[in-house]
DNA sequence: AAATGACCATTTTGGTCATTTGGTCATTTC
DNA sequence: GAAATGACCAAATGACCAAAATGGTCATTT
C-alpha cells in the first residue's frame, strides 16, 4: 500500500483521536507500520502533516459550500444550505471536535491556526459567492466583506453559541430567524 | 473612612490591574488599610468580593443601556447607540479588558462567571427593549430572545472580532452594514 | 462589638531530573 | 542505489517535591 497514503490515514486518525499536541510521530508510524524516518521522507515535520490533514477538511468544506451554489435557486438558499452544511461538518467531523476541544483547554497554537484557517476558507467562499449575488443584482450592494463575515458569525453563534444558553431550536426556527436577518430586517 | 467602602475600593483596583487569580486578600487589605481579618466582616469569601465589584460594572452597563432606550427616538437609534455605549465600555474598561485577557490566559472559572455575566445583563436588556418595539408595533413581531441573541453577536463580531484579521471599520461602515442586516437586511 | 493579624490547612510555585519527543542520519533492505 | 528504517541525540516535557504563598479562621486586642 501506497506508503504516504498510510501515513496521512494514520496520522488523520491519531490527530482526530488524540489532538495535534498528544499525537506523537512514534503513533503514527506504528499504526502506519512504518518507520519513524520514512515519515520525514514525506512531510517535513509534524506540523506540515497536521496541515496536509487540515487541508483534506478545508477542500471538503469547499466541496459542500460548492455544490450547494451550484443549484439553480435564489441566492438566500443557497447560502442557508452552504452554512449550515458546512458548520454541521464542522460540528460534527471528529477532527474538528476534537481540535476546537484542544484548542480550548491548551490553546495549542498549530491548533488555533487550523481553526483559524477553516473560519477563513468558509469566509472566503461565501465572500465571493455573496460579491456574485450583488454583480448579478439578486441582493442589494453591500460591502461584501463586512457582509459575509456577519452572516458566517450569525450562523456561527447560533450553531455552536446558542444552546450554551438557551434551549435548543429546530431547524425551522433556526432558518427563520436567520433569513429574517439575512434578507428582510426586522424593521417594518 | 467608610471600611467596607475602601475595601471595594482597593478590591476594584486590584483586580482592574492583576485580575481575580493574581490579586490576594491580602494586598487588598494592604491597599484599603484594613486588616484581613475584616475584609471577611463584610464578604464571605474572595469570590463573593468579586462578584461584587462585577456587579458595579453590571450596573454601569445597564445605566448606559438604559439612557439610550430612554431617549425619543427610531428603535434602531435607540439600539445602535446602547450596544455600541455598552460594548465600548466592555471595550475600554479597564477591569473588563483584564477579565477577558485573564479567561484567555487561564480560564480563570469566577471570571468565566462574571464575563458570562456581563453577557447575559446586555442580553436581558436587548430582549426586554426588542419586545416593547415589537409590541408598539415598532419592528416586525419576531422571536426576540434569538433575535436579540442574534443583534448583540453581530455587534460583539464587528467590534471585537472584526480587527483580528481585517483592517478598521470606521464608526460610519460599521453602523451602516450593521443596520442594514437589523433592519433591512440584504434582500431586495 | 468591631477590628486585627498570627495561625493553619491547602494550594501554588520553582527547580530538578528522569523520561519522552521531534527530528537526523548511518545502516539496512529490496 | 534509492527508499526505508530505527538507534540515536538535543530539546522539550512533566512527574516530583520542598518551600513559599494563599484563603480563610479565630483568639486576642482595641
Amino acid at each position: 500500500m501506497d506508503r504516504r497514503q498510510s501515513i496521512l490515514l494514520a496520522a488523520e486518525k491519531s490527530f482526530a483521536m488524540f489532538g495535534y499536541k498528544a499525537t506523537t510521530v512514534d503513533q503514527i508510524a506504528k499504526i502506519a507500520n512504518v518507520g519513524k524516518g520514512t515519515i520525514y521522507t514525506f512531510f517535513s515535520n509534524k506540523e506540515e502533516l497536521f496541515y496536509e490533514i487540515v487541508n483534506g477538511l478545508v477542500k471538503e468544506m469547499r466541496h459542500i459550500a460548492a455544490e450547494a451554489f451550484q443549484e439553480e435557486r435564489p441566492f438566500y438558499e443557497k447560502l442557508h444550505m452552504a452554512l449550515t452544511g458546512v458548520l454541521e461538518l464542522r460540528r460534527t467531523h471528529q477532527l474538528a471536535v476534537k481540535l476546537s476541544q484542544e484548542l480550548r483547554e491548551y490553546n495549542t497554537s498549530p491548533v488555533k491556526e487550523a481553526l483559524k484557517t477553516l473560519e477563513m476558507t468558509i469566509l472566503t467562499f461565501v465572500s465571493n459567492e455573496l460579491e456574485k449575488a450583488v454583480e448579478k443584482g439578486e441582493v442589494k450592494p453591500v460591502r461584501t466583506d463586512v457582509a459575509s463575515f456577519l452572516m458566517m458569525k450569525m450562523y456561527l453563534a447560533l450553531i455552536f453559541d446558542w444552546e450554551e444558553n438557551h434551549d435548543p431550536l429546530n431547524e425551522n426556527e433556526m432558518a427563520e430567524v436567520l433569513e429574517t436577518f439575512v434578507m428582510n430586517g426586522i424593521g417594518k
